[in-house]
DNA sequence: ACTAAATGTAGTAAAATTACAACTTTCACC
DNA sequence: GGTGAAAGTTGTAATTTTACTACATTTAGT
């Protein structure tokens, strides 16, 4: 755990010398990671022993290890793990912790992602004849960017949001289309039934879900993705963040998969918006 | 820099002896940082000044510095900045890299955002009549996702994918609408021209896009994004990742505006979902 | 006023750094 | 192609800094 947040939960345990260390250490733990022991009981006007009994109380093998713990939760881009959003913090603050949370839970996806099965979805899609990316609500733009995604490589590329298209989509599946269903929670009634639908005509479904969800169960591959969700703020935030990222990851499989003739051809379509676009200055 | 790369970096400027212990920190630098000079002098089989000497060349005060780069790159979370997907990567190392690199650029974004402007947007969308959200290709998926998040708030949302449908929407804005335009590079003609049409009609328009750019230019406001996008890939994706977190960000303030009560709204918001889903087993 | 916890002092052990000496390597010049 | 000076590299030993331990003193609570 974050040795920072630690020594703020534990303030209350601390005796009155070692809070004065705290409160240092708080205050300014850049300069804290760079200072002898000597220096820091010196700050905090107590003494040395203290210092390094204050260490030891937060489980540290003693003051230069408590450095090292420092100096990992100083790290930048360490996020500081859950932090929530209160009701009384600035903007300053709530944007930081929406920022960090949302890093926070990107490493979490990160450490969950299934990368035998990444590489056979991407096997996958890269040999399908159609390639169908449904999802509802907040994932319906997840679903959305994917097709922005895809639709670049030269393939079929379907996405509806209306549910009645995405089952008469499903209806018209056959051997060789892959649909690629995204929901968080993986409990949307309509979308586990699509994915019957699909399977049911030959196709390959690929969920993008969490893991033994009812979705999960019919789907022939499931992305699983733990993200812890901050529930207070009653919408999607952090999981469609992490599933984006998939779609990005699957994507990046697929060009690099194509080869390099292929990169050409997505720089080709890039081109193509330049008419769309005003020059930029210096070129 | 991460003192890891660093040291792969710069092996080739090493002496033989310094690469040995490079060699043996590279290839466990978990034990590294928990070892003394000695320790790993032995382990290298060097003497112990050689080992401060290598500390040096990689530009910090000496080993025990040393010892605090190295646990800041070994910390839970710190992306390898800037890593760019090889051709030759495995499924595993272009899924880490796509991570991490997008939590590298969530960090960059995070440290460019103007925090005033940020309260005086939320200020205005509280205040709004009318919001709209547009954008066009891989931006209008995040126009699409902040639909989704601010149709929850129970205040007239727009948003179109279709240019023609946006600017008539734009022809109808009157004062106290704000029309939020999203682009990463600013430079999309018919955006700018949809952000001329909606501040004629007196609209606010607040533009999610770099700055100085011919967009932001026609904005009231503007939230700029100082994002480093891959453009090997073609294709935006840590651009969108950081629109989507900004959206989150403006979703959230608007509900701390609002306060306890309309929070409750959201609540009944999200539940009215139930009926839609598979209950979980444990409910 | 007594006991237990907290804090500090002084001494000790360990760790890191410096200064210097010995050893390689490099390359000009014979 | 070999010789020797110079630069660079590495190690040894002494010094300094840093952290830790044992014990004494103070403070707080009953």
């Amino acid at each position: 755990m974050n040795i920072l947040e630690k020594i703020t939960q534990n303030k209350a345990v601390f005796s009155k010398s070692e809070r004065k260390v705290a409160e240092i250490i708080l205050a300014n733990p850049q300069t804290a990671i760079h200072s002898s022991i000597a220096t820091l009981a010196k700050m905090s006007d107590v003494s040395e022993p203290t210092v390094n009994r204050f260490c030891r109380r937060l489980d540290t093998k003693g003051f230069p290890d408590f450095k090292l713990h420092l100096a990992q939760s100083l790290a930048n881009g360490t996020p500081y793990v859950n932090r929530h959003v209160d009701e009384n913090d600035s903007p300053g603050e709530y944007t930081n912790k929406i920022f960090e949370s949302t890093m926070a839970s990107l490493e979490v996806a990160k450490q969950s992602i299934d990368v035998q099965t990444v590489n056979r979805v991407v096997d996958l899609l890269t040999q399908a004849q159609k390639i169908s990316f449904f999802g509802l609500g907040a994932s319906a733009s997840v679903a959305h960017d994917a097709l922005n995604k895809f639709f670049r490589f030269n393939v079929p590329v379907v996405y509806f949001e209306d549910i009645l298209m995405q089952r008469m989509s499903c209806m018209n599946c056959s051997d060789g289309d892959v649909v690629v269903l995204i929901s968080h929670t993986g409990r949307t009634k309509s979308l586990v039934e699509i994915a019957q639908i699909a399977r049911m005509n030959d196709a390959t479904v690929v969920g993008i879900t969490s893991a033994n969800s009812p979705l999960a169960q019919e789907c022939t591959f499931v992305l699983s993705l733990e993200v812890p969700e901050d529930t207070d703020m009653y919408m999607p935030m952090a999981s469609r963040i992490a599933q984006l990222t998939l779609i990005d990851v699957l994507a990046t499989g697929f060009t690099l998969r194509r080869g390099n003739k292929f990169r050409e051809n997505l720089k080709r379509v890039k081109d193509t918006l330049r008419g769309s676009r005003y020059e930029k200055p210096n070129s």
